[in-house]
DNA sequence: ATGAAAACCTAGTGGGTACTAGGTTTTTAT
DNA sequence: ATAAAAACCTAGTACCCACTAGGTTTTCAT
């Protein structure tokens, strides 16, 4: 380390140490990701195959255990991905009081357009109930976290008096967590037997004096 | 046909051809849907494995398939047995009007002593959104009734004037089936973040003008 | 009691699973 | 240009899957 100063750049690795990822590589972790998206969305996680990933994206398993070291990661990193995604998309999650709730009747709109991502997350909640799956704690955070949030715009909005008498708080956000969730499988099951976002407005429109 | 009217019985059956199964087969039958229930529940129908049925009833894979030619079969069979039970239990889905909603409120209380049940149905209403699942249709039918039979429930409240104004049936309807699935999974996921009963009971009240 | 069917088993089939060991090709900093 | 790490592959492990063929044991009507 404290030889040949000549160089800046090159006194940290020298002779065939580290070294970080590939130019292309970064875009390949994207690729499998989608893949891996794809294939829990239809199958779960327990029935959805490492094989089915690498054949989506052209890898074989062990070319795709090479960008992650087990199934498992594979999912702790589809999951991360789509939070992020969903956090960056739509401003409802970030939006306060009423506002929130405007965003959410947007984001169950928005979700009307890509099924896959419905699937996956109404597959892999169900599938995760079970303590002992690995996405089991994921999910009670993620519950957890959407409640307490929903809990507050109802909270704002019933210090504006915009709440209907009778109706709590943290009810009406644990009844319209549930709700979202159920039309989901409906919805799934049979798009037209549903309209996604005109339920969620209806009972909206139910429990608040506001126009949705 | 015509000969041998001496003896009522024997004409049918002669010389060792037919046999109806054994005395203690039905039992058995009964043992092999209860361990798949258990199993379908907790791993799903894709994960669950004929292995797992079968250890659990003390007996091998060929000796499970003897009883139920396949898996698909055995599925079918459990979903088939839990409706009728279900049927028979409660009185909730035979009765109409507010007398239909009481019921509904009552199987929700019932539902959170069986979470092996509820968990069956949650995941595999999940797993089926596939429309190749084997018991895709299953759902489909099942959702449709369930609407339908709730729907009439709301109709004939409404036309006693105990609807609340700005609320449709068929909504009513799709709402109450999404919120008691939604509520499921919030329970399954952790049984002290939601107390069901009470959450359906919440929403009744604030869509008629009832106690429940 | 006896004989035939029902109940059940052993031992397979062909296939899939997640994951690993060890080697080859590709990239890239030097 | 070169050398080492990253990217990727072949080939394998040990296991699980639904399902079958063919035989043995158990039940039970005669």
């Amino acid at each position: 380390m404290t030889d040949t100063p000549a160089t800046v750049v090159a006194d940290t690795p020298r002779r065939g140490r580290p070294r970080g990822s590939y130019a292309k590589t970064e875009g390949r972790r994207q690729e499998i990701l989608a893949a891996a998206f794809e294939v829990f969305s239809t199958s779960g996680y327990r029935s959805g195959s490492l094989k089915d990933v690498a054949d989506k994206v052209g890898l074989t398993q062990a070319g795709l255990l090479h960008h992650f070291p087990n199934k498992e990661a594979l999912l702790e990193a589809v999951l991360t991905l789509r939070d992020e995604e969903s956090v960056a998309r739509t401003g409802a999650l970030s939006a306060q009081g009423i506002g929130l709730l405007h965003g959410l009747v947007e984001l169950t709109r928005y979700n009307t357009t890509i099924p896959g991502l419905v699937a996956l997350y109404c597959v892999l909640s169900a599938e995760a109930t079970d303590p002992d799956h690995p996405a089991h704690e994921y999910f009670q955070r993620r519950y957890n976290w959407v409640r307490g949030t929903m809990k507050d715009a109802f909270a704002e909005i019933q210090r504006h008096g915009q709440l209907r008498p009778g109706i709590a708080p943290p009810a009406a956000a644990r009844q319209l967590a549930a709700l979202m969730d159920g039309l989901q499988v409906q919805w799934l099951l049979d798009n037209d037997s549903v309209d996604m976002p005109a339920e969620v407005v209806a009972f909206l429109e139910a429990i608040t004096t506001e126009k949705f």
